[in-house]
DNA sequence: ATGCCTCTGTACGCTGCCGTACATACAGGC
DNA sequence: GCCTGTATGTACGGCAGCGTACAGAGGCAT
């Protein structure tokens, strides 16, 4: 018989052992993320943490009222709010959501609870933190080193990978926050890969044509850090 | 009477509890750090984790051959392995001594085991953790916004403040690894903030003349992120 | 003191991105 | 259909930083 529980397909609580997996889902409750939301804001005391499945999440670092950049991206390998694991219940990065999807949370409180009775927990939670920390380092770089096309290729490719789809809803405005630059300057970069065939958009509705064509565009960091870490 | 044992002024070990310092301190082997000396490299199993006492390690990421930008910055604060401490051996990120000076350091397998062992030196590696993540995240949009003066400034203050003096070596080719920029640029920088006196240098030799005018030179990023984190 | 090596300063053309402003095009509501 | 708001395209001067090359200048060793 199939029981009407949640379907989680959050990567990170699917690889729990059964018995810890079943414990946390009654504490679990679905939720729906929309574009544009905002998880948490920095500095902020944090309520729960989520889990996404089919959604995705950007944490993003505010510099001033002008510029905002993006220095990480949760999809289903892991969750939002790594730094209440590590003890302090406040958020360094806004955390926003970038594609409207499913997700699970849970209370900041019983996820302590949770942590602090599941060593397997833990070890999943350590390994993702693991990967973000890495994610970060790595956009730093990017960002500091490569240009907006590159950037725009890569950034397309790490969303097609969470979202496990080609076509997805963006605005060339946000994806300028995304990328700490001008819109104007985005617009030039998606026309120029539109103008090689390798995506095609309009009003906001991205769509991947050539998958491959774009990630010989996109800079070599995609594949220095893919979202594909645990496969290695 | 005084004991003969190391003095260890490694903050995140001179906070742990009586007891278990005591545990650890035998574990510890006292060692000296020189300019320039590699921790570990990208990708490299990590042998050792390393609590700088007054020398000081950067964080660095390669991108190519040609381009390396510091993502991080260990003092007395933390520790130079916190990857480990999230259940992975390797680093992705290189590791070296930027400041000379005197470590302890703890093979990696005993730190392991003194981490299942000790839930307070478990909190003060999550908190460092947590620490070093946002100083990564601002460090990242910091790289993207602010001019190179003005991070040259704020490197050379978080810098002052982690050995606790104003002078320290450093060439300006170290530096503009450091600020992933060319050296040509760092020269000008700092002619610039030379010229307003408020630092003075030669052949490496670096002198902080007016901490409080370096301070209104650099980005407010330096106030988001000085190393004071665990003072609020 | 001589010579070498490292560190710092200067020059020059180039380009990617910035800030800003305005023009076009599409979508949905009425 | 028309209007309005949103999304995208184009234009233009300006500048910070790039890549490169070379010139002084201080330290150190022989």
């Amino acid at each position: 018989m199939i029981s009407n529980r949640p379907s989680v397909t959050n990567k990170l609580l699917a690889e729990l052992p059964r018995a810890v997996y079943n414990r946390m889902l009654p504490q679990l409750e679905a939720v729906t993320l929309v574009y544009g939301e905002i998880l948490f804001e920095v500095g902020e005391a944090i309520k729960h943490v989520y889990f996404p499945s089919d959604s995705l999440v950007s944490l993003l670092t505010q510099v001033d009222s002008r510029h905002a950049l993006e220095v990480g991206m949760v999809g289903n390998e892991g969750l939002v709010g790594v730094t209440f694991a590590l003890g302090i219940n406040t958020s360094p990065v806004r955390a926003m959501v970038q594609g409207s999807g499913a997700a699970h949370r849970m209370t900041a409180t019983r996820f302590r609870t949770e942590l602090q009775q599941s060593a397997h927990l833990q070890k999943g939670v350590s390994l993702y933190t693991h990967a973000l920390m890495a994610q970060i380092a790595q956009t730093a770089a990017c960002n500091r080193f490569h240009n907006i096309e590159a950037r725009l290729a890569r950034w397309l490719l790490m969303t097609r990978d969470r979202v496990g789809a080609n076509q997805f809803h963006l605005t060339q405005e946000f994806l300028s926050d995304m990328l700490g630059v001008r819109r104007v300057g985005v617009t030039k970069a998606a026309h120029a890969l539109k103008s090689r065939d390798l995506i095609d958009y309009r009003r906001g509705n991205i769509d991947i044509v050539d998958g491959r064509g774009l990630e010989k565009a996109a800079c070599s960091c995609y594949w220095l850090n893919n979202g594909k870490h645990h496969k290695a």
